[in-house]
DNA sequence: GTTAGCACTCACTGCTAACGAGTGCTAACG
DNA sequence: CGTTAGCACTCGTTAGCAGTGAGTGCTAAC
């Protein structure tokens, strides 16, 4: 066995800007992270000697250990600690160690229970799923819901509430309703407002959401005018009303979570995660233009100071290669990947299949 | 000057259950308690005889504090520390001596402009609302949005998105609006649903939600069978569809705000109130039947014990006598009362005009 | 009724010593 | 030459201990 691992030079740089590590070196990393990953301590060399299937003596892993803190894989809490991974430890962890454990049945059967679920409101769905995702991982789940961006409009309807208000309620190809209050001129009666319903309806149905607006005031202005009086006002007001649309509502779960890990113990380090949580436009920063597929950020790999100790998992959710949102997990960098991971690619699947349906 | 201050005898019952308290001993609660609630430490004889406008030696506030405390208006930590007030000090403070500050010129303006601005959601100015709360006070503002409970139907659409489904929206008198999205029997054509949605609006316009499913099968369900086909299975999506209808919503902002207070440095305790927070039936409970008006709960009032070391705030807001929803504030026992009760005054009221003026 | 004086309590601070987990280095081993 | 045993060293942690100070309760005097 001890042949096995030759003790090659190290610095030699991988094709993945990566030294390439020995495999008795991959095997000690893979070691100390996943001790850590329980522990939440710094992982001693005779504790990892004294491990199943490894065969040496913890002065040799100590040698190891060395090395692979020089090159940047470990860190050293003080001297006289064991060692901790970095966040280049962990991304190589990530990338080349980490063993996808399969989702243990039970899990399996509340993610699917959930999903068998009937549920009416997609608000609903996207709700539950973050709630079961912090449950089940004990980390804290942020879900962005499904992007109106590429919807168009199916129905447009229009509800007087009275002599000076109504309600716009805007249906999409996709079953999602928007809806806006809106003031309309005093002198203006209920003929005319379903004329202004009927040509709005048969002039921009199919119209994606986004070039609405645009639609509204270059092409339906026009033969607005012609039937109806005063439709500026409504016009403005509707204008209005679409121009807002397109705000992303992010679901979050599970943040107290937070306060389990050890790590967390500090208040004050809690304190700017719960803040960086609360701002919602930052989160959809950290979101928006990743790349399609099960993302890891780890630890200083992530924008915001506030999430530096933190990793952030992030699978998207899509249909026929079309992003429809985006599932997160906000954990310490010390997080069960390999748990996690093939979580999410589960619970992504599940649920673009399940918004899927919903969008035939 | 000292006369004033008569020393009866104490034990005193008075008509609210309490023991009536002589002049000074009502001073000498009430000093103690607005230093607590500055510094969050327990307050010594010599810091309250220091203070101006106290005659009194430390000894002589020493004595008056012992009879206070076996009156149970006061605690001691552990001997040799200063004192703290009790629940039911906090109490007796709040009933009889806080003085209700005026709302500062500054956070008066910006409550104003805020309920100035324009918001074409009524979603968006609950939360907007919750967040100024929190964010003026630096405590956790929950509010819960206007029951649906008194609305009555204004108008019903049903907008089919392909073969085998369709969005069912809800407009109420209120101009709240409720979707959800139904599966239409297949062998179920147009003109039938537009006759569906007809005799659905005249014979439901003007029923209280609550009465809506009760009404849909007996009255309705007749006529309907008259002219349509299969509309047993419409009837059940429906029924379906309104019964989960009555769902309250819950806004919390500043959550983190907790972790700013030195009572709650201990994750453990803040753990058990974020966990609190998160269990929305519970919280809802907690709301429900309160009168209205301004109601304060403190500490060991309160029904559930994760939140016996906290106040809770609630000022239902209402328009002609009409509750329509609740706005909460949770901290510490030690809370600011006089300015957050005249506050939350002052937004109940504003609230509830604009509101009100969405409902005319 | 009020207050000065005093002994007592107890959390908190700073200091030291002992402990132990873990390291780095060196020399010996196969 | 890779591996390993041995050993000195580092450093965080814990326990013990004396000193400090804020605060109390009690008593006796004003």
């Amino acid at each position: 066995m001890q042949q096995i691992f030759k003790h090659y030079p190290i610095q030699v740089i991988g094709q993945e800007g990566f030294a390439v590590l020995t495999e008795r070196q991959r095997m000690i990393l893979n070691a100390i992270v996943d001790d850590y990953i329980r522990s939440a301590e710094p992982v001693g060399s005779r504790s990892i000697s004294k491990r199943g299937g490894v065969g040496f003596s913890p002065a040799t892993i100590r040698n190891e250990m060395a090395d692979l803190e020089e090159l940047g894989f470990l860190e050293q809490p003080h001297t006289s600690a064991g060692r901790i991974p970095s966040t280049k430890g962990y991304r190589y962890y990530v990338d080349h160690l980490v063993k996808l454990e399969e989702v243990n049945e039970g899990d399996l059967q509340r993610v699917r229970s959930f999903f068998a679920k009937k549920m009416n409101q997609m608000e609903q769905i996207i709700q539950h799923a973050a709630m079961i995702l912090s449950n089940m991982t004990n980390y804290t789940s942020i879900v962005l819901g499904p992007e109106t961006f590429d919807n168009s409009l199916k129905a447009f309807q229009l509800v007087p509430l009275n002599d000076s208000s109504a309600v716009a309620i805007i249906v999409t190809n996709t079953g999602h309703v928007e809806n806006r209050t809106i003031s309309i001129p005093p002198d203006f009666d209920m003929s005319e407002l379903e004329k202004v319903v009927n040509i709005l309806n048969t002039k921009l149905a199919g119209v994606p959401l986004h070039r609405l607006q645009s639609k509204l005031f270059t092409e339906v202005g026009e033969e607005l005018g012609r039937y109806v009086d005063h439709c500026e006002m409504i016009m403005d007001s509707l204008g209005k009303a679409l121009s807002s649309e397109s705000e992303h509502r992010v679901f979050l779960s599970g943040a107290s979570n937070m306060l389990t890990q050890p790590e967390f113990k500090d208040v004050d380090k809690v304190k700017t995660i719960m803040d960086w949580l609360d701002e919602t436009p930052v989160l959809m920063k950290a979101f928006t233009s990743l790349p399609s597929g099960i993302q890891v950020r780890i630890g200083s790999e992530n924008d915001h100071d506030a999430i530096h100790t933190c990793s952030l998992i992030t699978a998207s959710y899509s249909i026929d290669g079309k992003s429809l949102g985006t599932i997160g997990l906000l954990g310490p960098t010390r997080m069960d990947y390999g748990k996690v991971i093939s979580l999410m690619d589960v619970l992504s699947k599940d649920m673009a299949v399940l918004l899927g349906r919903w969008y035939k």
